[in-house]
DNA sequence: GCCAACGTTGGC
DNA sequence: GCCAACGTTGGC
């Protein structure tokens, strides 16, 4: 079992929005180091559901993988933001998993309460310019995200 | 292969 | 709106 975390903007897609459809495709993902973690996700697996660019940054969830890699459709479509001409069937460049909703954090935890936990002072989220949208996370991370969030340790 | 210019992310 | 960080592009 392994834990990620995944950022989103929630002006874009929230974790609501992923709780109403149930299930997602996490396409768009636009970055060689963040694609390959998508690619060694495993279904079942757990993530966080981080929300970026938002006021206060704050992890809103945790989500499941439910289908393990595969090719993001969007690089094949011209008409999407996502579109890459040089990817190609056989020279695939994106792939994406699908995810579900697992639970809301009762509390939100927000960049600033990360920071506050022994556990994330080594994650490159709480350092600064840190981009990665994709990263994966030690257990002790992702069960200290649980318990500042208000949820049982044991979601699984 | 180097590196300057540029573009994007995302916190503040 | 600013700008730090850093990945990508393209000229050479």
């Amino acid at each position: 079992m392994a834990y990620w975390l995944l950022k989103s903007e929630p002006d874009v897609f929230s974790f609501a929005d992923l709780q109403a459809v149930r299930r997602e495709p996490w396409n768009g993902i636009r970055n060689y180091q963040a694609r390959n973690f998508l690619r060694q996700m495993v279904p079942g697996d757990l993530g966080l559901f981080y929300h970026s660019n938002t006021q206060p940054p704050h992890i809103a969830g945790v989500l499941r993988v439910v289908r393990e890699a595969y090719p993001d459709d969007l690089q094949f479509d011209p008409a999407s933001e996502y579109y890459d001409p040089k990817s190609s069937a056989e020279a695939l460049r994106w792939s994406m998993v699908d995810v579900g909703a697992v639970a809301a954090f009762p509390q939100p935890v927000t960049l600033e309460d990360l920071r506050a936990l022994p556990e994330w002072a080594e994650s490159p989220l709480v350092r600064r310019g840190n981009r990665l949208s994709v990263m994966p996370l030690s257990e002790a991370e992702f069960q200290a995200a649980l318990r500042a969030g208000g949820l049982p340790e044991t979601t699984s």
